[in-house]
DNA sequence: ATTTAATTTTAGACAAATCTAAAATTTAAA
DNA sequence: TTTAAATTTTAGATTTGTCTAAAATTAAAT
């Protein structure tokens, strides 16, 4: 089957929401899709009608399997793209999402799968964050965010999701970074904010923004 | 400006059509495309409109400087896209036409830059089919196929692909040889035969087979 | 438990690209 | 040169994806 670009969009962002929100609401996907909710609903009709999504008017929705599958695959066409960008075309990884996201929508499956095997199959792109395999599988130890940590849980800070200037500067000043191995001591239900130890430093406090925007992947 | 995918596919399509044929048509446009001539005279209505098109109804079209500008940069991306799936991701030539058509129309002019850089800056695409530069210009000298060579334009025997005893026999027989200057008189479409004049000769015609096999230059 | 507010959906419109069938125009032929 | 044939264009419809404004539904607040 071939989707249009907008229809990728769309269940790739679903996806997304899904797995970062739990639930995915037709206002919170207008605003990540730049769009209004009306043209959101007329897009949900039509994924349903597809049987890429399980869709009830007023109910709320989500992907069923085939579009979790088509998602994927579209999130695997991204990354493996950036890092082509990144790795040989000598892009800084922030200046490539732009034609990552329309490099996604190419459509040839033999293409990909060339692409992939010219890079050296990398398991996550330059954001570090994991590329799905042909089927779907994340092959590679799974990225989450700081937040979602269990407590005592030694971690690896494998990525940033929001690069600003400002944040990797707090990073830096409280000495986390990529590669960094961490674990969270405590987290106040007050506001969020979580203790952080790294070994041989002093236990550091950071909010719960932050917190979302460090992704760390667990030790085998 | 960007355009749709749809317009760039029609500006490329006129403008080889313009060059092989010296003349483009309504119905050869719709039959190079695929698509109804109705629907190629609406679009171009709309290449006029912006510019990128001389046209008069019922009177003919051709492309402004602005329009074969634009079909150039197509063809450059195409040219460049073709190389690396053949270079890179060790496609066969004849399979990488369909992904070109693609990728073709991915906007970024600095990507296009740099994949220029990476593939070390070629001169001409798996098929020999010379890649113009940023500037729309053709960079390399160039050798074509006389199948390829525009009606009436003198150009010279420079050399033949596929040296089989049989064709140069032929060959011999039409007194064409290393070094022969000639000009295409005329194209049957119904077999791609051409009529062929060689100075103080008369006329003869060749297959579309042969002429795909001798290889001219142009005068400059 | 009503009322108010927020969310979501519908109804109806629009732009882009395409199509079919019919009309206009040009070209070729008798 | 008048008729016939081929080409090109128009008129009107269709599909896809989007929008605004208004209505329906659900959630929140007093």
């Amino acid at each position: 089957m071939k989707y249009s670009a907008s229809k990728e969009d769309h269940l790739k962002a679903i996806f997304h929401l899904q797995s970062e929100q739990g639930v995915v609401t037709t206002n919170a996907l207008a605003e990540a899709l730049q769009t209004r909710p009306a043209s959101v609903t007329d897009m949900l009709k039509k994924l349903k009608e597809q049987k890429l999504l399980l869709y009830e008017r007023y109910k709320g929705f989500r992907l069923n399997n085939e579009g979790k599958k088509v998602a994927l695959q579209i999130i695997r066409k991204h990354r493996l793209w950036e890092y082509f960008l990144v790795k040989k075309l000598q892009f800084g990884w922030d200046e490539v999402h732009e034609m990552a996201e329309e490099l996604e929508h190419i459509s040839s499956k033999k293409l990909v799968e060339r692409l992939d095997a010219f890079l050296g199959f990398p398991e996550t792109d330059p954001h570090g964050d994991p590329i799905p395999d042909s089927q779907g599988r994340f092959t590679s130890p799974r990225q989450l965010s700081l937040a979602q940590l269990p407590l005592n849980k030694v971690a690896e800070v494998s990525g940033i999701s929001r690069q600003t200037t400002e944040m990797l500067e707090l990073l830096q000043h409280k000495k986390i970074g990529l590669g960094t191995k961490l674990e969270v001591r405590r987290k106040f239900p007050f506001d969020n904010s979580l203790e952080i130890k790294i070994r041989n430093y002093p236990p550091v406090t950071i909010s719960s923004l932050v917190a979302k925007n460090v992704l760390v992947k667990d030790e085998e």
